[in-house]
DNA sequence: CTCGTGCATGGGGAA
DNA sequence: TCCCCATGCACGAGG
């Protein structure tokens, strides 16, 4: 302070220890109050702007129009006219008569609005309010001054009630009250600065009793008014008793807590004042009755401005102008996969669901009635699980819920609150791609949507109007409330997870079954590779690994011939390529170089549509029948890992024969086309067929020579155990036996570990694999001995080829299939989690070269 | 084996 | 450095 009476020129009371004691202002700052003239400073700096009165309903001096201090309207709205009251930032300008100092919004605006403190002090700093011009529209904002209820002076919550009295001071001379002390609560910390932040806020009301308190609950500083809702009786108030675990207020985390977390849960602004906010708010805090929340920390319950529900300019126009209940948006949330899977778990942001839900103590948690947009009310489980030295809260149940509203991961619910009432509502904005929405963009969309819910003209009859709560209105407005647009859209979802980010386009490009990633695979464009010869085939190496390229169709010519066919990316027209042809990612018809004649996206499509139609039919008929032939082999969409490998060995090369796209040149990788000599198309893997019983080839006779030297061994240790057994009277021995035992048991583990993988590439491939140290055979023994016997005697793979129409394979075909059979079940069993990029590219036909030489990072193609 | 439940873990954002 | 929170995982119940 520097003086020693008020500086108002009217009052000039000398200051009191009373009104000396003041509230923090987030500029850092501290504000005082003068009791006699309601007056405030703010460090010394006497701020008329400060004097107000408590929150509640302002006419605006200049329209007549109402203003309610403290909600996010008066934010940025109101001004406070030198000559006493308020007028709506609007009128002031207009009529010149703002010389005081309009209430400066902050930070990041509207968002920080809310539960906020409502002004600010002198000093923010002009890049705050720049930052709020950037986002709120003060004309269109000003449409909210529009005549509202008068009578909703409990609407903030008590944090912002106790801020804004705070802030805003008292009403001269009014009488000041402390509810808190009548309810029992008590503020040990600054008792006298009590009554200057509860301070009477009309004389009809004398006390606070506690409903009112539990109305008083945190809000953000979003009211619009809605229309008259008068309070559904089912409605289970969010706070209802305020009390479920029962306790009494003094002892439980009262609403008062409530109100303090509430603003405690505000991003913290920045200290662009003289004095640090945290020494400043030392025994300070103007609110009463702090209890210790669930869990402390500093900044703990920072709502992060991810959580901060987004409401646009025009939904707040809109939503002002013709309804009288406020609708007060809470927090959103991104649903994440989890949130949207099956579990039917909502993880909630902890500072929010402590500031907008029950209070809750028991980690069972209560249950919670919350609307939905087309009215429908759910009951979820609103509870918490202890983490850490923390709590986790979950919404439980949501599943059909979030099946109703068809959402997804990426989709973003949106709670908010109807008062009065404080019935919980769930909206939720689609995280449609843009291009899939009208083609003025999803801002109109939601405008459009808007306005059909708020009843005005040109627009459908309403959707989801509820019609058992009598809220209908409501809950479709908070269906508006979810419909932001893209751009919302994807800044939600990258303020958390960059996982979200992905575009939809390359969020469809991972759902890819193994033969479609098959198909767009293509060798790294800018490398060249070093041929390798092996045992006379030659290899591919390529230092990096492949990248996808383009899809495109084969088909058969009436010659008789096979042709492939692209789609241009810009046309759609499709044009014949060359069969041995490999596409990047993106093509065109411009990059036709093999047809100069169809070069242009103006050259006709050489075949008819129903010709193409014809091709593109094969295709898709193929994969039909695939699946219905193989269900077995292809119900899941996309089989993982070596799953897929072993599919592959199955399905073979039969789709290859048909032409359904690059894929079908062969199964092994995109190298592959019809007339490839290389081992691997030569010699399809599992035979169909094309193995007899006398077939020489490379596949052939590795499995016999495998085959063959996996009996012998096993003969070998089989007579080497009954040889350790008769020597069982000698313990000494046998523990040595034991020991090596064990030490074989280890190594087998590890060499049949490293060993299934080429094999079951070579099993499915054909590849043989060469990589495969001699010396590791030896350690093959007898568990994949034991285990390929067996199942040479029984024929899964048989049976499953016979069921898909498939030739059974001769005996030594068996033992191959088997043992891809076994391999498969190994491998399902040894692999069931996301393949590794190394993984992924075997499967698809590459192979990862340096099996005894980790450090070998080259890509192999055979 | 599937599903539900409760807790643990660790990445990453905020302070 | 703290701690939120997305997700994994163990465990038990039930089919």
């Amino acid at each position: 302070m520097g003086s020693e009476n008020c500086m108002n020129s009217s009052c000039g009371a000398a200051i009191t220890h009373e009104w000396k004691q003041g509230w923090p202002l987030r500029s850092g700052g501290f504000a005082h109050l003068c009791h006699p003239c309601g007056s405030a400073y703010e460090d010394g700096i006497f701020c008329k702007t400060f004097h107000l009165g408590e929150s509640g309903w302002r006419e605006c001096r200049l329209c007549g129009n109402y203003l309610h201090c403290g909600c996010i309207a008066s934010k940025y709205l109101l001004d406070f006219l030198d000559y006493g009251g308020v007028a709506c930032i609007s009128c002031a300008k207009s009529s010149q008569l703002h010389s005081v100092k309009r209430i400066q919004t902050h930070g990041d605006g509207i968002s920080e609005g809310f539960g906020e403190v409502p002004m600010n002090n002198a000093r923010s700093n002009a890049t705050e309010g720049k930052a709020v011009s950037d986002r709120v529209d003060e004309t269109t904002l000003a449409q909210l001054c529009k005549p509202m209820e008068a009578n909703e002076c409990n609407l903030l919550p008590q944090s912002q009630r106790g801020d804004a009295n705070a802030s805003f001071g008292q009403h001269r001379g009014e009488e000041v009250i402390c509810p808190i002390e009548k309810l029992g609560c008590s503020n040990a910390m600054q008792p006298n600065v009590q009554p200057a932040n509860f301070a009477k806020i009309d004389n009809a009301r004398p006390t606070l009793d506690i409903r009112d308190i539990h109305d008083l609950l945190p809000q953000p500083y979003l009211s619009m008014s809605l229309g008259g809702t008068s309070g559904n009786p089912n409605i289970l108030l969010p706070f209802s008793g305020g009390l479920p675990d029962g306790k009494e207020p003094s002892k439980t985390r009262s609403t008062f807590q409530e109100a303090q977390q509430s603003r405690r849960i505000l991003p913290k602004p920045s200290k662009n004042g003289p004095t640090a906010n945290s020494e400043l708010n030392k025994g300070m805090v103007p609110h009463a009755h702090i209890t210790r929340p669930p869990v402390e920390g500093r900044g703990k319950n920072h709502l992060l401005p991810r959580y901060w529900p987004r409401i646009t300019d025009q939904e707040l126009q809109k939503l002002s102008g013709d309804l009288k209940s406020t609708i007060v948006p809470l927090f959103e949330k991104v649903l994440s996969a989890s949130d949207a899977g099956r579990i039917g778990r909502l993880v909630l942001p902890k500072a929010c669901a402590e500031a907008y839900f029950p209070p809750i103590s028991q980690s069972e948690g209560l249950p919670l009635r919350i609307q939905d947009v087309n009215g429908k009310e759910w009951t979820f489980q609103f509870r918490f699980w202890p983490n850490n030295n923390s709590r986790m809260y979950v919404l439980e149940g949501v599943t059909p819920c979030i099946q109703s509203m068809e959402l997804r991961a990426g989709d973003t619910v949106i709670f908010s609150r109807i008062d009065p009432g404080g019935k919980l509502v769930m909206g939720f904005r689609k995280a449609t791609d843009s291009d899939t929405q009208t083609p003025k963009g999803g801002k109109d969309l939601h405008v459009n949507a808007l306005s059909k819910h708020l009843g005005l003209p040109n627009e459908n009859v309403s959707q989801g109007r509820d019609e058992n709560h009598g809220n209908g209105a409501n809950g479709n407005l908070v269906q508006q409330l979810t419909l932001n647009g893209e751009k919302k859209r994807t800044r939600n979802i990258g303020f958390k997870s960059k996982r979200l980010l992905m575009h939809s386009v390359d969020a469809l490009e991972l759902r890819l079954t193994w033969e479609e990633a098959q198909d767009l695979l293509r060798p790294p464009p800018s490398v060249r590779p070093s041929i390798v010869t092996i045992e006379d085939h030659e290899f591919e190496e390529y230092d990096e690994p492949p990248v996808f390229g383009k899809r495109t169709i084969f088909g058969a010519r009436p010659s008789g011939g096979q042709e492939q066919w692209a789609q241009c990316d810009d046309c759609s027209k499709w044009r014949s390529l060359p069969i041995d042809v490999l596409l990047p990612p993106k093509w065109k018809c411009s990059d036709n170089v093999w047809d100069l004649s169809r070069c242009a996206c103006s050259a006709p499509e050489e075949i008819s549509p129903k010709e193409l139609e014809n091709i593109l039919k094969v295709g898709t008929d193929l994969k039909k029948a695939k699946v219905v032939e193989s269900p077995k082999l292809a119900p899941k969409p996309e089989p993982s890992g070596l799953d897929a490998l072993a599919s592959a060995a199955v399905l073979g090369d039969k789709m290859g024969n048909v032409g359904e796209s690059s894929v079908a040149a062969t199964t092994k990788h995109p190298r592959h086309r019809p007339g490839c000599t290389c081992i691997v198309c030569i010699q399809p893997p599992s035979g169909k067929g094309k193995h007899k019983s006398t077939c020489t080839c490379n596949v052939c006779l590795t499995v016999k020579r495998r085959f063959k030297t996996l009996m012998l061994r096993k003969k070998k240790h089989q007579s080497e155990r009954e040889a350790e057994i008769s020597q069982k009277d000698n313990k000494k021995q046998m523990d040595e036996t034991e020991v090596k035992d064990t030490r074989n048991d280890h190594s087998e583990n590890e060499a049949s570990q490293s060993r299934i993988e080429g094999e079951v590439a070579e099993a499915i491939t054909g590849q043989i694999d060469l990589n495969c140290h001699p010396s590791r055979e030896d350690v093959q023994l007898e568990e994949e001995g034991s285990n390929m016997t067996s199942l040479v005697a029984i024929t899964p793979v048989e049976k499953h080829i016979k069921q898909n129409g498939i030739a059974s394979l001769n005996s030594e075909q068996h033992q191959e299939g088997s043992l891809g059979s076994h391999l498969q079940s190994k491998a399902n069993r040894e692999n069931e989690r996301p393949l590794s990029d190394e993984e992924f590219l075997a499967s698809v036909g590459w192979q990862r070269e340096g099996h005894e030489e980790p450090t070998t990072e080259r890509y192999c193609l055979q």
